[in-house]
DNA sequence: CTCTAAACGAGACGGTACGTCTAGTCTTTCA
DNA sequence: TGAAAGACTAGACGTACCGTCTCGTTTAGAG
């Protein structure tokens, strides 16, 4: 679906190979283009002209635009979603956010997945592979974490994990499509702060 | 901006009047066709045909489509943020969100919503008026609610307001968004109580 | 068809009138096009670029490359089929027929008819504009001045007029298509006289 | 120059020979397309595809699919230019012209040989092979029928053969390109006793 | 009632990108 | 080494929508 197609090499194919070359150089051309221009700069026509290659290979192995940003954007951000066992929930939990806010904020891949979402909304391919291949992954090891320690008893029993990883991850999502408040490093820390502690004042 | 300019009527003025019938054909041809279509359907072109109007009428009073669709928006979404002054703030807070989350899974105008949100990631303008017109007036009202809440003692003094706003409000506009989790009534009453209470197991 | 539509202004017509700057400046690209590049440079691309004209212009009015190029042709060529009454039999077709060779030889026209016919072997639009815009007015008039000879005795009374027709005009066709002779103006007389008296020696 | 290049088999060749079937399926192909669909239809994509064929094989041997074309019409019209000498000149022209006639007619020849003379007008190649395997063979038959009746005092001593010969043929080229009259049997016979004869009436 | 000004409909215009097609070339493996 | 498979560059195809423009028409208030 994404254009990869670079299946396991069961036979050694006949015929001439896909040429990496271009595969890369299309990718390289989208990431570039949205940086430079914004979302409307990433036309097909672009791509093919700034990669040297021809619109033809490039319908051939991505059927629309949002596909080609879909492909430059997991390859850039196959970034590690590893917990170390050792931290404790706050610190699990704030280590992902953190490193997500700083994603967002300093890299490339912040503008390409919001441009992605706002993709999502005309295209269910899109929203499909945005959901499989990024947020589920991530929300999983948040849901882990949360559903774990409710049963430890470190979370109260009637906790709605689900719920409680969107008060963790959406505000981050929210600021990078609205950009109402700054991704702030200490963003990651309140956010777990506060839904753990909860804002009612102990007297 | 939004092209309604329907400014205070100085002078009875020369010429021909703004045709309301226009105006109005103009915005319901908009909503409709995002219904209709997906947001790749609501073009200049297909607005003016199914509006009965010409092209350059839309153009003379709206400069892009998404001026449109952000003025259809508004039209259709006036609605209220009174908050009721006996309510205490779990329940006027729990009523803000119910109305959101009804707003955005039983009208139009939650399509409508997120198709501007995408559109905002590409036009400044857009993003401007959705924060200027939408959604600053609510945030406003919740941290209010929020100061309030702290300054009377109820809420911990180092509560941050902007932070606790988007861990209420981001997590529905993200299932908006996204759609990894429905938009049920049940949403709202879970995110005020997981906040306020905090997720931590008292012993 | 032929895309000038050019009918009587019967009303003064609502919209912006169609531009004869555009009309003309496509009707010469076109042309301009085939002699300096040949047949294969006159593509629709190309005849847009060299009038400065939209590619989509080109279109509204001319469905065809070859319809350009029929209605460039006739623009051209609006040749006078005048007949001298004064002329004798052989005067008159040789003024005819040398007026075509010329017309081949010396002007553009030439390798524009040429390539109107090769066009026409793959489309039935363009058989039927040449046949009735061009060959037929060119043939009533030499059917006429050899049906009238024929009444008045001076030629044989089983002359057969398509015939003969073709044997004076065809050759000049087909040594433009086929260049195997050269169209010297010796040509026209040398048709005439060898098929008014025919070939076969007198003693 | 149209691929054949089955030289004269010197010496028994290294590697694999040559697919005849190969050779035969693509001239197949050739014809059929064009029959079915017209000249358009004749795209070295399609050729190479009905003949189960590779594309680089079609353009090993075949440069252009106009040779495709011209090796395949070559291919199934090695008519005969044999004269019966017991003949007379208009006998021996009229069955020249009629086997012309009824080729262009009642096979593939005539529509084929329509197209390669279309194509001729861009492609200096076709014409010359056009010229040198299927014109000029036919002409000198017939130049050197007139030739030798001139010479023997049967045809005036000022008759232009060369001109004389397109009088006799060019007409049934041009029936075949214009389509403006029949070509009927009738048709050669007629052309031989009216430029034989002359038009002109004897009292 | 006429004049004037603005908004209106229709629709042609120069552009840009679309997604498709064919032409040819090139690079593999198979026979 | 030829044939087959198929990926590649190049560029024209015809379409859609963009935003602008030029018309003639309509609808008011001003004179």
């Amino acid at each position: 679906m994404t254009g990869d197609g670079r299946d396991g090499a069961e036979h050694p194919r006949r015929g001439r190979p896909r040429s990496e070359r271009a595969r890369a150089a299309v990718l390289d051309a989208a990431a570039e283009l949205l940086l430079d221009g914004g979302i409307d700069a990433v036309t097909m026509e672009a791509i093919a002209a700034r990669a040297q290659v021809s619109k033809a290979t490039v319908y051939k192995w991505w059927p629309t635009r949002a596909h080609v940003m879909l492909e430059s954007f997991f390859e850039r951000s196959r970034g590690t979603l590893a917990v170390d066992p050792a931290d404790s929930l706050a610190e699990a939990l704030t280590k992902q956010l953190l490193a997500l806010v700083q994603l967002f904020r300093d890299t490339c891949s912040g503008p390409q997945l919001a441009d992605l979402i706002a993709a999502a909304q005309a295209d269910p391919d899109i929203r499909a592979a945005l959901d499989q291949q990024w947020l589920r992954p991530r929300r999983e090891v948040a849901l882990r974490l949360l559903a774990e320690a409710v049963a430890r008893g470190e979370l109260a029993p009637d906790t709605d994990p689900a719920t409680a990883a969107d008060q963790l991850f959406a505000p981050v999502y929210h600021r990078l499509m609205l950009r109402h408040e700054p991704l702030a490093d200490q963003l990651a820390p309140t956010l777990v702060r506060q839904l753990l502690t909860g804002l009612t004042a102990t007297r």
